[in-house]
DNA sequence: ATAATGACATGTT
DNA sequence: TAACATGCCATTA
């Protein structure tokens, strides 16, 4: 089970940073690979977070789009949409999918007055 | 060992 | 909040 968990690996890592991100905000697949040290990872992050413990807040990692990605029987969207407004984060539905506005809810992990992008 | 798949990102068209 | 191709890397068949 737990075999594919290696101390000090990037899916260790992956769980670190996620669980950094503060309450209220949102981090995306890509943000969280490229803290964890692999930018081209992100599919990656979604599989760790997949496959996390319940302690991790993996209702804050959405896609690019500001989009949430999630297909899963039980964890659904919609459940994940709902643990996001809990957290005062504007959920939107839009063409069957949910959507977060992501300049309003991203993570900044560096709060320096620059400018990101 | 090879190929296909996946809770994605980025660049090109 | 376009569509498609390519990169990334662990898991599965």
């Amino acid at each position: 089970m737990a075999k594919t968990r290696r101390r000090g690996s990037f899916a260790d890592r992956v769980i670190t940073i996620v669980k950094r991100i503060p309450k209220g905000t949102v981090a995306t697949y890509g943000q969280v690979a490229a803290l964890a040290g692999s930018p081209r990872s992100a599919r990656m992050v979604g599989w760790v977070l997949r496959h996390a413990h319940s302690s991790v807040p993996w209702q804050r990692v959405i896609n690019r789009e500001g989009r949430i990605s999630i297909i899963h029987e039980v964890l659904t969207a919609q459940t994940q949409a709902a643990l996001l407004k809990k957290e005062n984060i504007a959920v939107a539905e839009y063409d069957g999918a949910f959507w977060v506005n992501l300049d309003e809810y991203i993570w900044k992990p560096r709060q320096t007055s620059k400018n990101i992008q």
